[in-house]
DNA sequence: ATTTGTGCAAATCGTTTGCATCTGA
DNA sequence: TCAGATGCAAACGATTTGCACAAAT
């Protein structure tokens, strides 16, 4: 009875990376984390994290999908991505790394490898410090 | 009676702008482009905009104020900054560059000189064209 | 039992739009 | 004249918040 669970292999990690947050694993959190980092790097708006939550028979509300995400945010777990636009997304690479946006259809990726480097970056101003530096390279469909 | 109307020498300067850039020079449109280029590089947000303009007694509304940020993006005069959080800013310098943004100020402006150096640019993936390569250098007040 | 999380609906914020009324060339 | 511009208020989409209820330790 005790091994034969495998299913709940996955839960019990998540529920493990929670609490290693500092977060209580509740079943919402547990789900939402489950859909957000089983699949590799992912970059999803709150609206689209709710959809797929409600698609897999977790009717969470979105105010909770909200808080969730920034609960997330601020344990390390998710970074979110400063690109402009309405919306705004959550990574689940907290590496770091830089993005590709595509104009118009709002979709936005990792840029792979070594792709950027950033030749110099410039001195903070008096009294300031660098807290991160993003680079957003903007793309349109050729043609 | 003709020659002592200092006063409107920026007006016309402004209105041949304008004319120039294909916008009839109203009086609104005219005020706000005062406001934005006699200064030197600005970064205004909408509402800001539209606070000074009342203050200095043209009272545009805010929908106009919108429009017409809107019409100088798109006649070249103006470029839209590109920083998350819920603000659209606008930046009256034209040209190449980057920027600092203070975080919790909501602060934006200009890097310096040649202050970042893109040491690489990654190469679009297909189909894809580069419009445009965003640098945003966040900062925070040191300690 | 106590603390913490959740859902819902209403509230907020920035921005856009529809439409009747003005205004510049 | 009359196409184009403006103001107002209502509409909107994304996100946040207040509060009663539910669940986790």
């Amino acid at each position: 009875m005790t091994d034969i669970t495998p299913i709940h292999h996955t839960d019990t990690d998540v529920s493990d990376m929670l609490r290693r947050a500092g977060l209580r694993p509740t079943r919402q959190r547990v789900s939402l984390a489950e859909i957000l980092f089983s699949k590799g790097d992912r970059h999803v708006s709150a609206e689209l994290l709710h959809e797929e939550a409600v698609a897999v028979d977790v009717p969470v509300s979105l105010a909770t999908v909200y808080n969730t995400l920034h609960q997330f945010t601020e344990a390390g777990l998710l970074r979110e991505v400063a690109i402009e636009g309405t919306k705004t997304y959550f990574d689940t690479n907290v590496s770091d790394h830089h993005h590709f946006f595509i104009e118009g259809e709002n979709e936005v990726f990792d840029i792979p490898g070594e792709g950027v480097g950033i030749g110099s970056v410039p001195k903070a101003p008096e009294g300031m410090e660098i807290v991160r530096v993003d680079v957003v390279v903007r793309l349109r469909p050729k043609r």
